[in-house]
DNA sequence: TGCTGATAATCAGCATACTGAGTAAATACG
DNA sequence: CGTATTTACTCAGTATGCTGATTATCAGCA
């Protein structure tokens, strides 16, 4: 039996533990509590304004029922609004407010900083070879959680 | 602004989140809802008998209050069996039961099954090269999360 | 138009992960 | 020996993520 440190799911969910530590850090340090999760929300809904929920879940690859809670989180935080559609009674437009503009602009050095410690072991050839195959290999089983990655260009 | 896809924690995050479905799909099919987490506490406690929770933990990089409730979970299903240490009355020793044995024999072939899914998109060549650039990045940084990866050799 | 199926959001329930606090027991040290 | 510190475990609380069910609404079609 090959032991689990040989295992990719295992090193991807050890990397992923440190990273969330490591912008926890960071973002903490620069006066906030916003989470790994909720920023990439924030970033969606700024260059997305009046977005509904699951697309959101798709531009980020979150699933559905995640959604809600986050929303509800940045919702009470101040950060986001959240308003019937015009167009569709069942949806919800997001928008993002001044401050939570604010905070993006805030945070966004301290998110930029948590990437590069996380990768502070490679060398910056080995970074970019890092990045490529790890956007190679979630391209080629994306579909294969509830939660996939779906961009507006990509009309089913 | 960096767009989330460029950034090393977001695509991380993402790739975790597909192994994990990849694991479940695998295992599932095998006929156990054993989870990754409880996976690899059950290799580490076959591996090491009577080890006590606080090592169990470090050798999976688990947090130590994470690994209370897992522990329940296995003990609940039968695959272990938890007992006072004869050495120290405030620690545990972790045994696995032969139903537990039994089930890791069982599930191991759906668990490699899944690791090889997970990588399907990259050769041979970039496999290697992947694992080998994970593991280099998570050992720069092991020691800035709250668990931290400790293996018996490695005294203080 | 009216019914059927699809869709957006939410909720209940379970399993990670973490922070921080509390209890019991072991160890260090004067 | 006795106290101070450390250690092993547990628990309360919060935030992801998932499965599966429910509600309200929309869209397609006879």
């Amino acid at each position: 039996m090959k032991s689990v440190e040989e295992m990719p799911g295992h090193l991807v969910r050890r990397f992923q533990q440190v990273a969330v530590a490591i912008f926890h850090a960071e973002v903490g340090q620069a006066g906030s509590d916003i989470t790994p999760v909720q920023y990439a929300a924030l970033v969606a809904i700024s260059t997305n304004p009046g977005v509904d929920q699951v697309t959101l879940a798709g531009l980020i690859a979150y699933d559905r029922t995640t959604i809600t809670g986050v929303v509800d989180r940045l919702v009470h935080k101040g950060l986001i609004v959240r308003n019937a559609s015009t167009t569709d009674r069942r949806a919800r437009a997001l928008h993002i407010t001044s401050e939570g503009q604010q905070t993006l602009e805030t945070i966004t050095p301290a998110v930029e900083q948590a990437q590069e410690i996380m990768l502070r072991g490679l060398s910056e050839d080995e970074q970019k070879a890092f990045m490529y195959l790890l956007q190679k290999a979630i391209g080629a089983v994306n579909d294969l959680s509830r939660a996939p990655m779906r961009t507006p260009t990509q009309e089913t």
